[in-house]
DNA sequence: CCAAATAGTTGTATCATGCAACAGTTTGAG
DNA sequence: CTCAAACTGTTGCATGATACAACTATTTGG
């Protein structure tokens, strides 16, 4: 049986860990730029929309971001000839090149932390945190989700 | 060996889960106060600069957290007799109070993620988690870390 | 004893965010 | 076909979290 509560603890840390990480590691853009960027590396050609909903974020924030990044010359926005509401989100040269070097990066800094996992035990992290990561899918997918939480208090 | 750009992505999804399902679970207050309060059962009887360094934020921004905690009731200031620079920091009864309700809140909600693990997992899940936090802990105290990261860019 | 260090606060600026209102465009029901 | 409803993205506004710098008050060490 496991002590969610102390799994939790170490939650929090792993949390706090991640967020310091991310920002030191974001090569020049901010850690929202940087979700950002690898969002529309993740999804090819996109719209503010689907970003939206593939951060969960609202579209104005979004909107706001792409901005941003279209500015720094690292996105592409183009209308739509099908849909002239709509604009059509992507990496631009430059923008592939950024996300590359973030994932270098970031790579180097997690390829380290690894070194310090006793080695029979690597694939065992990842293949147990992608076990926590099916799980929340599935919970997420399912009813009872959010119906716990005091959302609305 | 294990893939460090795949494993990312998976922290990538796991990192947005943590931060919403937290912001959803704060029972009425916001999720910088519900770090702090956490922090301050964690340290029992505690200062401003602790927390501070605690939770690896500026002694101004947990000043102002601090504060809004000790008007919501949850939190004492009260003036240290042996150092009248400083504060004593603790949970008021109704601290402890919330503090309970956001435990239970959230280990009610992880233990649901928790049943979409299989039984045999499960314990292993927490114990390679454990295991990551413990790489964090010896690499961030080592000396490569933030060596790597483009900080000063 | 006084300069330097320390603890915390406050002013200021920035970034991220959501909601509401909006403009332009598309779509579907009648 | 037409127009109301739905949709896509932007902008105005408010809030919250945050860091840095300057500040006050206090303590400490040479």
């Amino acid at each position: 049986m496991v002590n969610i509560r102390e799994f939790r603890s170490k939650l929090r840390i792993f949390e706090q860990f991640l967020g310091s990480q991310l920002q030191d590691c974001c090569c020049g853009v901010t850690v929202a730029q940087c979700h950002c960027l690898f969002a529309v590396e993740d999804l090819g050609q996109t719209t503010i929309g689907e970003l939206a909903i593939y951060l969960n974020l609202d579209k104005s924030t979004l909107s706001r971001t792409v901005d941003s990044l279209v500015r720094l010359g690292y996105i592409s926005r183009e209308s739509d000839p099908t849909d002239r509401r709509s604009y059509r989100i992507s990496l631009t040269q430059s923008g592939y090149q950024q996300v590359e070097k973030m994932h270098n990066v970031n790579d180097a800094y997690f390829s380290q932390v690894f070194e310090h996992i006793p080695e029979i035990d690597q694939e065992n992290v990842a293949k147990y945190l992608s076990l926590f990561v099916q799980a929340i899918d599935k919970y997420e997918g399912s009813q009872e989700a959010a119906e716990i939480c005091c959302k609305d208090e």
